[in-house]
DNA sequence: TCTGGGGTCCTAGGACCC
DNA sequence: TCTGGGGTCCTAGGACCC
């Protein structure tokens, strides 16, 4: 895209009403556009300008798997996320099956590149993005492996190029109407840095608030720029279907439209009363956030809430058949649990039957564990109740997770003790998980010894004072950024 | 539509406690 | 034993997002 950066409605003087006056803030949220679709292309050049469906479960030349990423060319035949790989070859034929010899063969143009999904590569590439996120805002969300929010208020502002930023012009009213805010050449230079240094296109939406940010990030996919300034948020987000509004699914929308909401317009404008008595608390404020009214700060991502895996398997009831996969399913689940270093104190399992029925079934535990075999042997005990079932799906779940505590068995059994090795780590970790499993109501009570006790002086092998909770809490921290990644 | 896998948050009802 | 009220935890399901 070269015309011109849309800017969302001129600032109507006197109309800045949508946020705090005088304290605007300037968010971008940043989606990159056909993630997985661009990081293939960034190591397959000859796939430019070419339609690329990036299928997940996809094996080359079998028509199993479902859409995870379609390039827009793609899309254009129809082909769109979470579609069944056989319908998007119906819509858009592998590139390897046309034969220009085969007059029954599809007319090459009319084909598409179809790849398996590769995380590992695409983490690789996220990594890259995000150390230039890292560097254009100390405050930051990342949202998943392709869509963050920063909070850049302090980098920049509203102030209109050219003019003194220290004295802007009231209300940003001045000027015509193209005028360009610092804040709008601070998102180019984020989007352009992420095209040059991680080789992948973004689109950036730039506004007061999170909720009117991600929409502008949507509004001119893909490689879009959209700038909503304080005063027209309110006004930028009124002409949009409600669908448009991020919380809104296909539910939402329906009940919506049968109060006669069909725009954000609408729903801003609607008795929050009565959106209230149709749609719980969330119905004011998703009212609110189509206002243009959205006050969350935007607050780094936390350590995750639980690990599940889950698969699709050929409908059956055999028993035997289901045993196997949730145990192979349970061991996945523990292994990455153990490998984030986070204990778990309660199991579940999710059991699907024809068409799209979701059963789940959880157990807590006395306390929380590290425990491949408790995993396997809680989940096969909830799969019980499903033996005579059809299943499609079946998963399982670790919840309730606790990763202060490994983190002192890592601590102290590792890094205090010096690198003796994985065997030894996770020997440490083991005894430790069989000891809460035991005694988990230990935890909590003050005063009771065991390992935070012996930190209260500082790590045994480091006399440099370092308060041991911060210590731990920036590793925490860290933990949490670092794994973002897998959750794509 | 005959939907893949990994998450989050919210709600409602029941158990249990004071 | 009944009645009332408040709070927490747990489980199950639903909607939504990427």
């Amino acid at each position: 895209m070269t015309g011109g950066t849309p800017v969302a409605g001129e600032t109507l003087p006197g109309a800045g009403d949508d946020g705090d006056d005088g304290a605007d803030r300037v968010v971008c949220h940043v989606d990159m556009d056909c993630f997985y679709a661009s990081c293939e292309r960034l190591r397959h050049p000859d796939l430019a300008g070419e339609p690329v469906v990036v299928g997940m479960g996809y094996e080359p030349g079998e028509s199993i798997g479902a859409v995870a990423t379609a390039s827009y060319e793609a899309r254009a035949f129809g082909v769109d996320s979470a579609m069944p790989i056989s319908e998007a070859l119906e819509l858009l034929p592998r590139r390897a099956d046309a034969d220009p010899d085969d007059p029954d063969a599809p007319d090459p143009a009319e084909t598409g590149r179809y790849l398996p999904v590769d995380l590992d590569f695409y983490e690789e590439v996220a990594s890259e993005v995000k150390a230039v996120l890292r560097d254009c805002a100390d405050t930051r969300r990342e949202v998943s492996i392709d869509e963050a929010y920063l909070d850049v208020t302090d980098r920049t502002s509203w102030a209109v190029a050219g003019d003194d930023p220290d004295d802007p012009p009231p209300s940003g009213a001045a000027g015509p109407s193209e005028a360009r805010t610092l804040a709008e050449g601070y998102a180019r230079h984020v989007k352009d840095r992420i095209e040059r240094e991680a080789g992948v296109p973004a689109s950036v939406g730039v506004a007061p608030n999170m909720s009117a940010a991600k929409v502008a990030s949507d509004a001119d996919k893909p490689d879009g720029l959209v700038v909503v300034p304080p005063g027209s948020v309110a006004e930028f987000l009124a002409p949009l279907p409600t669908a448009d509004v991020h919380g809104v699914g296909p539910v939402t929308e329906e009940t919506l439209a049968d109060l006669g909401i069909e725009t954000a317009g609408d729903l801003a404008a609607a008795d929050r009363d009565r959106l209230a008595e149709e749609l719980g608390e969330r119905g004011p404020e998703l009212s609110r956030r189509a206002a243009g009214d959205d006050d969350r700060e935007v607050t780094p991502t936390g350590l995750p809430k639980s690990l599940s895996r889950e698969s699709a398997l050929p409908t059956t009831a055999d028993e035997a058949t289901k045993r196997e996969t949730v145990t192979a399913l349970a061991a996945d689940v523990a292994r990455r649990a153990r490998e984030r270093g986070c204990l778990y104190r309660t199991i579940g399992i999710k059991a699907v039957e024809p068409p799209f029925d979701v059963n789940t079934r959880a157990r807590s535990l006395p306390g929380p564990v590290d425990d491949p075999d408790l995993v396997e042997e809680v989940a096969l005990d909830l799969l019980g109740e499903f033996d005579e079932t059809r299943v499609r799906k079946l998963g399982v779940r670790v919840s309730k997770l606790d990763f202060a505590e490994t983190d002192q068995a890592t601590l102290g059994g590792f890094e205090a003790a010096g690198d003796d090795g994985d065997r030894e780590r996770r020997g440490g970790r083991e005894r430790r998980g069989d000891s809460e499993r035991r005694s988990g109501r230990e935890r909590g009570g003050a005063g009771d010894g065991g390992k935070l006790t012996d930190w209260v002086d500082g790590p045994p092998d480091r006399g440099d004072g370092e308060e041991p909770t911060a210590e731990r809490d920036r590793r925490d921290a860290d933990e949490g950024q670092a794994s973002l990644g897998d959750w794509g």
